[in-house]
RNA sequence: GGAGGCAUAGCUCAGCUGGCUAGAGCGCUCGCCUCACACGCGAGAGGUCACUGGUUCGAGCCCAGUUGUCUCCACCA
C-alpha cells in the first residue's frame, strides 16, 4: 500500500504510454478473430499514404475511428479495424523522384522503369512503417496482424479481378478522350483530381478575316496558346449578327489556314462577342462541338506541356511562353482587337499544383452510368446511410452527373493495366494472367500496356480486397460488409463513393452501412493546416509533450459530425490538466483505500445514492450518444460528470467519512462507491482515452488486469434513485447559497459559521449534517422547523425548500442586505408570473403534454415557497 | 450558374426527436497554496441565440425570406 501513496502529483503520459501499447498489443487485444459466438463489428482504415507522416487529419481521423472501435470491442463485439497503408502513385513516385533527384541528380528515366520501381519499394521498406509507428503512438487499436498494403500480393489479384471482369462487362474500355492532363507529373488525372482555382487572366479579341472578302469576325478567347489547334468557329444559330457567315470559312491568323463557320447552340450570344474559337483537341466543350461537326482534331501540346510540331513556328516553346509570342505576334500583325482584364477558373493537379491541360489522349475509362444506378440506390435505400445525413444528397448529386472515370495513368508506380498488344497483329487481350501468346495469331512479341491504374482503384476495393476478395475466405464472410467507414468530406468523391460503387457491383453489398465523415482540422485562425503555410502542428509533438489522451479528447470535443474543428495547444492544455484531475481523483481514492473490491454496499447514503444514480443516467447517456455517433456530446458529458459531479462534489462529499478517525463502516462504504463510480467512469471514458483509463483502472484493480477486456458498463435500474437525488440537489443548494452568502460578505475560509436550518424537512438536513459541516464551512448545524425567535444580527440565505441562518452579527449590513433579499424577492416573483402566464393559458394546459404541464405546477409550489422564505427573511430584518 | 455549411458569452464551440432560468473550455473579476490536484478550489461578471416574417400552447432548434461568411459542384470561349 505505501507504494500506492508515493504516486507523483501530476500524471506523466510518457512514463506510460508506450509501455501500456506494449502490453496491449503483446496481449492480443487488438485481435479480432472469426467467431461465431460473437457478432463483428469492422471498421477498415482509410489506408495513409504509405510514404506519408502522420498529420493532425490523421490524428483526426484515427481517433474517431479508434474511439468506434474500442467502444463496440468493450461492448462485446469482435471489434476488427483492419490497418493498411495506399501505395498513393503520384505522391510516392514524385517523392521518390525527388530525392533521386538531389541525392543523385538523377530522374527515372535515366534509371528505367524496373529499376526505378525497384527503388520506390526500396523507399516504401524503408519509411513505409513510420506512419503505423505514429499510429501506433495515438492508441489506435488496430489488428496488426492484418495490416495490408494496396500493392500486396492478394490486393494487386484483386485489382486484376475487377479490371479484367469491369471489361469483360464493356464497363472498362479504353478510348480516346479529351481528360486533363498535368505536365508536370506527365500523366492523365481523373476529374475529381482537378481542383479549380480563380486566377487573374485575359480576354484577348483577335480577328479573324472571312475567306474570300473585307470582312471579319472577332472572338474572345483567354488561351490564344492553342489556336493552332483551332479547327473551326462557333456561332449561335439564332444570333443574326452571323447568320450570313454560316457555312463561310474564316482564316486561322498566324497559321494562316481556312477553318469553317458553323452554328451550334453551345455558343452563348451574349458572353465575349458570340463567335467561339474551336479547338476539338484541348477543351471539353469544343471537343463536342469537334465531334458534332466533324472537324479536324489537331493535338498542339506535348506531354509537357510544350508546343509540339503542329504548333508551326511556336514549336518547342512551353505553353505560357507561347501565350506571350502569339499574343505579341497578333498583335503586330494587326489581328489583336483589344485585351481585357478577365477573372477565370482554372483547373490545377490536386498533386503539384500546376495549371492541367485539357487534351485529346487515348486512355482507360470506366464507365460509370451502369454502376453509379446501384451505388444511388443503395444509398437512397438506406442501405448505405452518411453521418451527418446532408452528405447523401453531395454524394447523390456527384453520382448522377459523374463522367466516365479515366483510370489510366502515365506513371511507373502502382498496378500495370493487365492488357496486352500483340506487336504481329495489333490484338489486345486483357487478362489476369500474363500473355506471352496471342491468342489470335499466335505471335509472341507481346508488350503489356505501360500505364498504371490510379491510385484509388485500388483504394475502391479496399473492404473487401482488404479481407481476401477475390477470394472467399472465412474473414469476408465473417467481418464483410464492414460497419463504419470513417473519413473525411474532402475525399467522398476520391474514394467513399467509388468503394460503394465497385461494392455493389463486385459484392452485390454496400461496403459499410454507415459513412462517417468529419471535417478538416484548421489552426487556431481557422486556416487550413498545409506545408506552404508552415501552420501544421505535429501530432506526434502534442502527444510527446500532453500525452495522446489529451491530443485525442481535444480532437473529439466541442466538435460535431461533418464540421470543421480549429486546433489550438490551449485546448489542448485544458484537456491535459482534465488527465490530470482524474490522475488525482484516482490518487485520492488509492490513498483511502482499504476495501478489497468495490462491491456496492447495502446501505448508501444521500450522495452515494446521489453519484450512483447521477453514474447510471451517464452510462445511459453515453451509450446512446456513442451509438448516434455523438462523440462530442458523449465526451462533453464524461468531462463535467468526472470533474464537476464526481471530484468537486462526490469526492468532497466522501471526505468526512474517510480519513483517520472515522467510522470505518462509512469509509468502507465510501470507499466502495468511490471505486464503484471510478472504475466504470474509467470504461465509459475509455474509447476516448486509452491510456490513462487503463493506468487508474491496473491501480485500482492490479497491474495484471486490463480493462480493454473489460464488459461496457450496463444501465442499472437498481441504482435509479430519482427521489434522493432530488433531495441532495437541496442539499447542494443550500450549500452553493451559504458559499455565495460567504463570498458575498468576504467571510474568510477560516471563519466557521454557526448553521440554523429551518425547514420541514428536518430529517433531510440532520442526516445531510457531516457534509454541510465539511463543504458550507458550518461549525454547528441546528435544524429547526420554525425560525428562530430572536434572528438580530443573522443573515439569512433561502435556497429551495430551506432557509438558513447565519449569526455573523459583526459582518452584517441591513440596508445591504434588505437589498440582495429585495432582488432575489422580485427575481423570484417575476418567474411566478411567468409560469402563471403560461398555465392561465388553456391552450397551454390543453395541448402541452401533461408532463410538461405537471412539471411547471411542481416549480410554481418550489417557488412559492422560496418566495414566503425570502418575505419573511425580509420582515425579520 | 447550382448545392450546402456556418452565424449562440470577449475568443473557440456544444446544444440530441421543439419544453424549466440557453451550456462548456479558454479569457476576465473577486477570494483562497482547504490534509487528491495551483495542470487546483470557491464565488462571480458576461448572451435581444445574425435579421424579418410564419407555424406552434411553446422556437436557438421547424418553415419562408434577407444579410454576412465559408465550402463544394458546374466550367461562358
Amino acid at each position: 500500500m505505501s507504494q500506492r501513496r508515493e504516486l507523483p502529483k501530476t500524471y506523466d503520459p510518457r512514463e506510460c504510454e508506450d509501455r501500456l501499447y506494449r502490453y496491449w498489443e503483446e496481449s492480443g487485444f487488438f485481435n479480432a478473430e472469426v467467431n461465431p459466438d460473437k457478432k463483428p463489428f469492422t471498421i477498415v482504415i482509410p489506408p495513409p499514404n504509405v510514404t506519408g507522416q502522420l498529420h493532425m487529419g490523421h490524428a483526426f481521423d484515427e481517433t474517431l475511428q479508434d474511439t468506434l472501435i474500442r467502444f463496440k470491442r468493450m461492448q462485446g463485439y469482435e471489434a476488427l479495424w483492419l490497418p493498411g497503408t495506399d501505395h498513393a502513385g503520384i505522391a510516392t513516385q514524385i517523392k521518390v523522384e525527388e530525392a533521386l533527384r538531389n541525392e543523385e541528380g538523377l530522374t527515372r528515366y535515366d534509371l528505367g522503369r524496373e529499376e526505378f520501381v525497384r527503388r520506390v519499394w526500396e523507399w516504401k521498406e524503408k519509411y513505409g512503417s513510420r506512419i503505423l509507428s505514429q499510429l501506433r503512438k495515438l492508441g489506435s487499436s488496430c489488428d496488426w496482424r492484418r495490416l495490408r498494403f494496396t500493392m500486396d500480393e492478394g490486393l494487386s489479384n484483386a485489382v486484376k479481378e475487377v479490371f479484367v471482369d469491369l471489361y469483360s462487362k464493356g464497363l472498362i474500355y479504353k478510348g480516346s478522350r479529351i481528360i486533363n492532363w498535368c505536365p508536370h507529373c506527365r500523366t492523365a488525372l481523373s476529374d475529381a483530381e482537378v481542383e479549380y482555382v480563380e486566377k487573374p487572366g485575359h480576354l484577348w479579341h483577335v480577328r479573324y478575316p472571312i475567306e474570300g472578302s473585307d470582312e471579319y469576325l472577332v472572338i474572345a478567347t483567354t488561351r490564344p496558346e492553342t489556336m493552332m489547334g483551332d479547327t473551326g468557329i462557333a456561332v449561335n444559330p439564332k444570333d443574326e449578327r452571323y447568320r450570313h457567315l454560316i457555312g463561310k470559312r474564316a482564316i486561322l491568323p498566324i497559321m494562316n489556314r481556312s477553318i469553317p463557320i458553323f452554328a451550334d447552340e453551345y455558343v452563348e450570344m451574349d458572353f465575349g462577342t458570340g463567335c467561339v474559337k474551336v479547338t476539338p483537341c484541348h477543351d471539353p466543350n469544343d471537343f463536342e462541338m469537334g465531334q458534332r461537326h466533324n472537324l479536324e482534331f489537331i493535338l498542339v501540346l506535348d506531354e509537357d506541356g510544350k508546343v509540339n510540331e503542329n504548333g508551326g513556328p511556336y514549336q518547342g516553346m512551353d505553353r505560357l511562353e507561347c501565350r506571350k509570342a502569339i499574343v505579341r505576334d497578333l498583335e503586330a500583325q494587326g489581328y489583336l482587337v483589344k485585351t481585357e482584364d478577365y477573372t477565370h477558373n482554372v483547373g490545377t493537379c490536386y498533386r503539384c499544383h500546376t495549371d492541367v491541360e485539357p487534351v485529346t489522349s487515348a486512355q482507360w475509362f470506366v464507365k460509370m452510368a451502369p454502376l453509379a444506378k446501384e451505388a444511388i440506390r443503395a444509398v437512397e435505400d438506406g442501405e448505405v446511410r452518411f453521418v451527418p445525413e446532408r452528405f447523401t444528397k453531395i454524394y447523390t448529386n456527384w453520382m448522377e452527373n459523374v463522367h466516365d472515370w479515366c483510370i489510366s495513368r502515365q506513371l511507373w508506380w502502382g498496378h500495370q493495366i493487365p492488357a496486352y498488344y500483340c506487336d504481329d497483329c495489333g490484338h489486345m487481350e486483357v487478362s489476369k494472367t500474363p500473355v506471352t501468346c496471342c491468342p489470335k495469331c499466335g505471335g509472341s512479341s507481346i508488350r503489356q500496356d505501360e500505364d498504371v491504374l490510379d491510385t484509388w482503384f485500388s483504394s475502391a476495393l479496399w473492404p473487401f480486397s482488404t479481407l481476401g476478395w477475390p477470394e472467399k475466405t472465412p474473414e469476408l464472410e465473417y467481418f464483410y460488409p464492414t460497419d463504419v467507414l470513417v473519413t473525411g468530406y474532402d475525399i467522398i468523391f476520391f474514394w467513399v463513393a467509388r468503394m460503394i460503387f465497385s461494392a455493389m457491383e463486385h459484392m452485390h453489398e454496400p461496403p459499410f452501412k454507415t459513412v462517417y465523415i468529419h471535417g478538416l482540422v484548421r489552426d487556431a485562425q481557422g486556416r487550413k493546416m498545409s506545408k506552404s503555410l508552415g501552420n501544421g502542428i505535429d501530432p506526434l509533438e502534442i502527444i510527446d509533450k500532453y500525452g495522446a489522451d489529451a491530443l485525442r479528447f481535444t480532437l473529439i470535443t466541442g466538435n460535431s459530425p461533418g464540421n470543421d474543428i480549429r486546433f489550438s495547444v490551449e485546448k489542448v492544455e485544458s484537456n491535459r490538466n482534465f488527465c490530470n484531475k482524474i490522475w488525482n481523483a484516482s490518487r485520492f481514492v488509492l490513498m483511502n483505500l482499504t476495501v478489497p473490491d468495490f462491491a456496492l454496499p447495502e446501505t448508501l447514503s444521500l450522495e452515494d445514492k446521489w453519484i450512483l444514480h447521477r453514474y447510471n443516467e451517464l452510462v445511459r447517456e453515453v451509450t446512446d450518444n456513442l451509438d448516434r455517433f455523438e462523440l462530442g456530446v458523449a465526451a462533453d458529458k464524461l468531462y463535467s460528470f468526472i470533474w464537476d459531479s464526481f471530484c468537486d462534489w462526490y469526492i468532497e462529499l466522501c471526505k468526512p467519512r474517510l480519513g483517520e478517525g472515522a467510522d470505518p463502516a462509512a469509509s468502507e462504504q465510501a470507499q466502495r462507491v468511490l471505486g464503484h463510480v471510478l472504475t466504470g467512469v474509467m470504461q465509459l471514458l475509455h474509447p476516448f482515452m486509452p491510456y490513462i483509463t487503463e493506468q487508474v483502472w491496473q491501480g485500482l484493480r492490479g497491474a495484471d488486469s486490463s480493462i480493454m477486456v473489460s464488459q461496457w458498463p450496463q444501465y442499472d435500474e437498481k441504482l435509479c434513485f430519482a427521489e434522493e437525488c432530488r433531495d441532495m440537489e437541496g442539499v447542494m443548494d443550500v450549500i452553493r447559497a451559504i458559499r455565495t452568502r460567504r463570498a458575498e460578505m468576504n467571510v474568510p475560509p477560516t471563519r466557521r459559521a454557526e448553521l440554523i436550518i429551518v425547514t420541514a424537512r428536518g430529517d433531510l438536513y440532520r442526516s445531510a449534517e457531516p457534509v454541510l459541516k465539511k463543504l458550507a464551512y458550518g461549525s454547528h448545524v441546528t435544524v429547526l422547523a420554525e425560525a428562530p425567535e430572536d434572528t438580530a444580527g443573522m443573515v439569512s440565505v433561502v435556497a429551495g425548500t430551506a432557509r438558513v441562518y447565519m449569526p455573523m452579527s459583526d459582518l452584517v449590513d441591513t440596508e445591504k442586505e434588505r437589498q440582495r433579499l429585495q432582488k432575489e424577492l422580485d427575481n423570484v416573483s417575476g418567474q411566478i408570473a411567468r409560469i402563471d402566464q403560461k398555465l392561465q393559458n388553456e391552450k397551454f394546459v390543453q395541448k402541452a403534454p401533461a408532463q410538461v404541464v405537471e412539471g411547471e405546477k411542481e416549480r410554481r409550489r418550489k417557488l412559492q415557497e422560496l418566495q414566503a422564505r425570502l418575505e419573511e427573511s425580509l420582515r425579520q430584518l
